[in-house]
DNA sequence: CGATTTTCGTAGCAAAGGCTACATTTTCTA
DNA sequence: TAGAAAATGTAGCCTTTGCTACGAAAATCG
């Protein structure tokens, strides 16, 4: 056990999961853009987080290292099966939150805000909440 | 062109106010342990946190850089008004995001986790809408 | 085809927040 | 009060994620 990533303890949760968050959402947006122009490029992604190529770079580096993208010098960003898989639960995760806030009365501009800083924090209790809430909401 | 410019205004608040979050996790923390003991130590901090001595100090030095924080060597913690003001804010977006969860049906143990990745990311019209509805449920 | 523009890679720097190891100061206790 | 224990400080290193600057490769345009 190289890392001690045991998140079963629950104090730790809050801190260090930078990076996880960071690879979640950089799946995402290749998944979504690869959904939209059929390719994604380093530099859709520095658009995309108003960030320079040279950051996206160097956390792509880390997301070919951790096995979750696949690339060749100057050709286009692929997911790889496990790229592909955080980005559908990714996306899950995504639209129930954002669904969730619209239900509870938050505006589209400010639910799509607070989305994408909410869904990297959410348990898998506090989402079924947030699912079975938003349905009865709706069933109104 | 291509994409609009919402999506990197979004992203970039996510992406960056991490010292902003871990400040208002300190001060908070400041602040409730000087309400218990009466003063606050670095070590109780790097316990509270399950980090070294060492980052705490760090994370400190900042924080009496940006005046939050003020100490004497080998003294205890002290906030200055600044960080009293910032710590009773995130006192009270705490306990809306708590209670919120806890009125949803979310266990407290859970709930005490999910709130500390929550609260940094909720927008005051969603703390308004969570405000709302926790008193809607509980007025059931 | 050549030239320009766009995209990408690399080098080097900074800030935050992690760590260990070791020195120092305070505090506790025998 | 002397010595041990606890707390704090300092030095030095790492990783992630930012940046600018500059050069190389690809794509586009004339």
């Amino acid at each position: 056990m190289l890392e001690p990533k045991t998140f079963a303890d629950q104090h730790r949760r809050t801190r260090s999961d930078h990076a996880q968050e960071t690879a979640a959402d950089y799946v995402e947006a290749i998944d979504q853009l690869h959904a939209g122009h059929g390719k994604c490029r380093v530099v859709d992604l520095a658009r995309q987080f108003d960030v320079s190529h040279v950051t996206v770079t160097k956390v792509i580096a880390r997301l070919k290292r951790e096995g979750l993208v696949i690339s060749e010098p100057y050709g286009p960003l692929e997911l790889t099966d496990a790229g592909r898989q955080l980005a559908a639960k990714s996306r899950r995760t995504h639209e129930i939150v954002f669904q969730f806030l619209r239900a509870i009365g938050v505006s589209e501009k400010v639910a799509a805000i607070d989305t994408e800083g909410i869904e990297h924090h959410v348990s898998r209790q506090t989402l079924e909440c947030f699912r079975r809430l938003t349905e009865q909401l709706q069933g109104k």
